[in-house]
DNA sequence: GCATGATCATGC
DNA sequence: GCATGATCATGC
């Protein structure tokens, strides 16, 4: 191999080489390039670029991959958003989490940094008709700075990580807990999953890595991907409940539908309070979207005068006929309980009135996504053998499966051969009660 | 009052 | 047309 066409040591001069690659794929580059042939590597684009766009030999040391420069190479595969921008396909994995390390590392100093500090970030479009090697670079390179002002989110979830395997709870580590940063699975899951050790606890930890949680990598790729993009990566979405809802604690949820106008709802409108909850959202700046775009998702919760939910929370619904050929690390409701959720609580008081209780984040603790597991996985086991008996709010202190559909005709095909009414995974109403006194 | 079964309006 | 978040309805 030839010399190499950019200074290794300058940031500068490989981020102007990296723009040569965009608009262009490693097949359009390197047309007789032998590795093409026989690569079905699925994830190995970024070491493909490395090897054959910038002549260097790929490599995992805890050092950048440009260790002249300390910049990090990532590439990320991209897709048309329905709002017409680009969105990430999935989450960018940036270093696996040493739990042996990271409890002695201080952020500014941590190997995260050392590594992955300064990243280089490539967008391709993503094709699962095409080979990796035919997959085209769009976008702008990224060039990411996490230690700049704009990247400060990242501190408090690392922080929040690194104390979680301090009190020897690696184990119960959740993408949900942080909000940008993710700690999110990575390996084989499943039941023959290798478990990693910890420091300060003797139970075992699924293998997690460090990652741009999907919505940030969608804020960092509409930011920094194209040319005067507004600079959005600043928001923390730790920022909302104070700016969206704080003004309106304590008010009867009628006036604040006034406030802002709202009609009367109509007797079958189940949909008052989120709605209400939307204004709320609204009136400080956000939106529905631009929570889920956070990363958060926004749910309701009424309680009853004795400060039980009024109803139990549901979550997407299920096929029959998909569940059973499922592993729950693919399931929606697994996703789902990984989530960062912000609740809205409403709270009817013994006079009558229901005012707006409380606003808080949370997301499901490891015991209880284990359990929720459980019911999953007997729903799948019974599922396959009769799909009209399954897990009943009796039979878990945190989910259960009912029915979810438009009405007595949504009814979907069982492994049985019958028709039976889509159902869906909910969380009981005893167990958020104790999450809305948990919060 | 609760568990369970059965929808409802909305928005994409 | 359909999935979704949420609530209604019934029976014990």
């Amino acid at each position: 191999m030839g010399k190499i066409p950019f200074d290794a040591a300058s940031v500068d001069s490989i981020v102007a080489y990296a723009e040569n690659l965009i608009g262009y794929s490693l097949a359009d580059l390197f047309p007789s390039h032998e590795e093409r042939a026989n690569s079905r590597n699925r994830g190995d684009l970024g070491g493909m670029v490395q090897k054959l766009f910038f002549g260097l030999s790929p490599d995992s040391r805890s050092e950048a991959d440009f260790a002249m420069a300390g910049l990090e190479l990532k590439t990320t595969g991209v897709r048309w958003g329905t709002t017409g921008q680009f969105v990430a396909k999935e989450r960018l994995v940036l270093m696996m989490i040493d739990y042996e390390k990271i409890v002695h590392e201080e952020w500014e100093s941590s190997s995260f940094l050392q590594k992955c500090r300064l990243i280089l970030l490539l967008a391709y479009l993503y094709d699962t008709e095409k080979s990796i090697f035919d997959r085209k670079f769009v976008l702008r390179p990224m060039l990411l700075d996490l230690l700049s002002e704009e990247f400060a989110a990242l501190r408090e979830d690392w922080e929040t990580i690194r104390d979680t395997v301090r009190l020897g709870n690696a184990h119960q580590l959740s993408e949900g807990d942080t909000f940008v940063l993710g700690a999110c699975r990575k390996g084989s899951g499943g039941p023959s999953e290798k478990l990693r050790t910890q420091p300060f606890s003797q139970i075992g930890a699924s293998s997690r890595a460090f990652s741009f949680r999907q919505s940030y990598l969608n804020r960092i790729i509409q930011t920094f991907g194209v040319e005067d993009a507004p600079l959005r990566v600043t928001e923390d979405p730790r920022n909302v409940p104070h700016r969206a809802f704080e003004e309106y604690l304590d008010k009867p949820v009628y006036d604040i539908g006034q406030h802002f106008s709202m009609e009367k709802p109509g007797p079958n409108f189940k949909g008052f309070h989120r709605k209400v909850a939307e204004k709320m959202l609204q009136a400080g700046g956000y939106s529905i979207s631009a929570l889920n775009s956070l990363g958060v998702e926004m749910k309701t919760i009424r309680l009853n005068t004795s400060g039980n939910p009024r109803e139990a929370m549901s979550f997407p619904g299920f096929k029959f006929m998909e569940i059973v050929e499922q592993e729950w690390e693919e399931s929606k409701f697994f996703e789902k309980l990984e989530t960062k959720f912000l609740l809205i609580v409403f709270a009817q008081e013994q006079g009558g009135l229901e005012k707006l209780h409380k606003v808080a984040y949370w997301n499901m603790p490891h015991n209880d996504r284990v359990e929720a597991e459980r019911v999953w996985q007997d729903t799948k086991r019974r599922v396959a053998i009769d799909a009209t008996n399954l897990p009943k709010s009796a039979e878990s202190t945190v989910a259960h499966v009912r029915p979810k559909g438009r009405d007595g005709n949504d009814k979907i095909i069982t492994p049985q051969g019958t028709l039976h009414l889509r159902q869906c995974f909910w969380l009981n109403r005893s167990y958020l009660r104790n999450v809305v006194q948990s919060v």
